[in-house]
DNA sequence: GACCGATTTGCACGGGGTGCAAAGTTGCAC
DNA sequence: GTGCAACTTTGCACCCCGTGCAAATCGGTC
């Protein structure tokens, strides 16, 4: 079989260090139907991210990158909707988490701003994937105007749960609207995501949070 | 000749009373080239609203949208990078204007925020387009995430000009990042055009600025 | 090993978008 | 108005993206 091959040599290509769980348990717990489906997954994204960065993205055709993974182009479309996603391997967004929750309960510390930060930091804390694939993929949407619309278009699709949750927060007296302080936390979000991108994506994305925050505050009030 | 009736056709479906010039003689100066050029590509886009407002985007193909128009295939291609290209009617921004050069020399009031808001009000206030065939654009591009993640796509293309803009006008000792004051300035022109869609598309885009940026400062010092 | 459900694959197809060269228009000079 | 140069439109061939469908293959289980 070829994609025993390529498998192991996406890996050592690419070598991820920071998959959270680590463990062989629940590697095998996870059963081999679904470890197989999540190595394909990136075994597809580190083939696109290799050809993408060599060649560039338009020049690289959906049938080279499946040659490349050693899989059948229908399957590529089984996994990502269509070539950019692939680029970008994006996941629904943890909007639905405790952070949430402690946000729209009006905590943690009760004033908006300081926990505006803090649900940023939450969502940037929880990538999609790991580390080295993400800072990739955003170096290559950073390059490639497409796909940092495509990239801006998923997060903008998050708006309206967004707006839902600072509506939670806010209760009936709003005070600000929902629409700017949403607009304002993706904003947040976008701007710190390329900070730690044209910091190279090392260390933790939320550490940029509150300079940036600062910038803007000093920007509004000088 | 069908492109005569056609054309005829568009203008009395979708009257545009806002042509600046108006002057018979400045249409006559441009040539009949020129006309029937503009006259083509604003026939293109008002058939492609038309089409995709009844039947969404996917649903209308290139061909019927040429068919509507009279035009070939190949013609629309012409005029258009692509079918989504031809709803929002994209044009090189005028960030080279004379408000810019305002901007960039400290003027007009010599407060950076301030300023700024002029600078957009500047930007928005010299659309594109009709303002009707605009309106009707941002209505289609809050419907359908891929047309608004390509109006991002191209706001976020003229960051670089606006960053370089920005170190103009801040010199050497900038005291803010370029980069975080040209995302603000492009957040802040983004949240204002969507508020003055939400408002119907009625009136300047621009009287919208200052409430976004009252509401962003009270966010930011609460 | 035999069965069920999930995954992969090949195939056919429609639509988007481009390069090229032929045909048609426009502008201009005489 | 004739003729020519520049520009625009058009048809055509072509490649790539993405999807529906049904057959084959694979994983888990008894």
């Amino acid at each position: 079989m070829l994609h025993l091959v390529q498998q192991v040599d996406a890996s050592v290509d690419a070598p991820e260090q920071d998959e959270r769980p680590t463990l062989a348990e629940l590697a095998s717990a996870l059963g081999l139907r679904e470890r197989k489906k999540r190595a394909r997954r990136e075994q597809l994204i580190d083939a696109t991210h290799r050809l993408v960065e060599r060649d560039g993205l338009d020049a690289v055709t959906v049938e080279a990158i499946c040659e490349a993974a050693g899989v059948s182009v229908r399957t590529f479309f089984n996994y990502f909707e269509s070539k950019d996603d692939a680029v970008l391997g994006h996941t629904p967004w943890p909007l639905a988490s405790e952070a949430a929750d402690v946000f729209a309960a009006g905590g943690p510390t009760g004033h908006l701003l300081p926990d505006l930060e803090h649900l940023v930091t939450a969502v940037l804390d929880d990538p999609p994937m790991g580390r080295s694939r993400l800072a990739r993929a955003l170096e290559l949407a950073s390059r490639e105007p497409r796909l940092l619309a495509k990239h801006l278009a998923w997060m903008e699709q998050h708006k309206g749960q967004l707006v839902e949750l600072v509506e939670r927060r806010l209760g009936d007296e709003p005070g600000h609207s929902p629409d700017v302080v949403a607009a304002f936390a993706l904003f947040l979000t976008h701007v710190t995501f390329m900070r730690w991108d044209a910091a190279g994506g090392q260390g933790r994305a939320p550490d940029h949070v509150a300079s940036v925050v600062r910038e803007l505050r000093s920007l509004l009030t000088d």
